[in-house]
DNA sequence: CATGGGATTGACT
DNA sequence: GTCAATCCCATGC
């Protein structure tokens, strides 16, 4: 079982505290094959990246201001952003309380609700309705305002539903950024189609 | 108060 | 391959 998770009531264990207050890459790594569940559809997390306020390519290293401030805030709470004036990012904040650290979910495999997806994505194929950080929070509707809720309620993350081999995990250079952009803090599942492309 | 940049996407040459 | 769209907010004058 995952660290952190726990059983709900009616089956099912959803990611708690524990999970998230943990060093970002690990956390960034744990949630590849996770599930992301808001208002009746999922997908598998395929595609993580993971940002610290110690390097330059993290909002949090500015420090914490009104923009920021949820990367700070408990383990666990959802840090969503616009980027580029148009799209929403969703990310899970990490480590303990004061530091400023996330990851940022960049790829979903579609599980469930996958029509209503495609109603709010255009009608496409399964594997472009997710297969990159705006396009996933377009396709299950969540947008700025979940910004500093905490994981758990009507958007949550559940632990994998089977297990799976972890060699099947790789890493890379984080991408889209022109800061740090060296560090290899990108997790992603080898050969899954869901995984964004550029 | 004005400006500039951005963890992207999709349309177009 | 190039490039515009379009909003939030940090920064600087």
């Amino acid at each position: 079982m995952s660290a952190g998770a726990a059983t709900l009531a009616g089956g099912g264990a959803v990611l708690g505290r524990d999970f998230y207050a943990r060093p970002v890459l690990e956390v960034a790594r744990g949630l590849i094959g996770c599930i992301v569940e808001y208002e009746g559809a999922s997908g598998k997390i395929v595609e993580t990246e993971a940002y610290h306020e110690s390097e330059p390519a993290c909002h949090a290293f500015v420090g914490v201001t009104k923009r920021t401030q949820t990367l700070f805030a408990e383990p666990g709470t959802a840090y969503v952003y616009r980027s580029y004036g148009i799209h929403a990012l969703l990310n899970a904040v990490c480590e303990p309380v004061g530091v400023g650290a996330a990851v940022l979910i960049r790829a979903l495999e579609p599980l469930a609700g996958i029509e209503a997806m495609q109603t709010r994505r255009g009608g496409l194929s399964a594997e472009q309705l997710c297969s990159g950080p705006g396009k996933l929070t377009q396709a299950l509707g969540i947008g700025l305002n979940l910004s500093g809720a905490k994981l758990g309620g009507t958007l949550r993350l559940r632990p994998p539903r089977n297990p799976y081999n972890p060699d099947l995990v790789v890493t890379g250079p984080r991408v889209g950024i022109t800061k740090a952009p060296h560090n290899p803090w990108r997790f992603y599942l080898r050969d899954n189609p869901h995984v964004s492309r550029r």
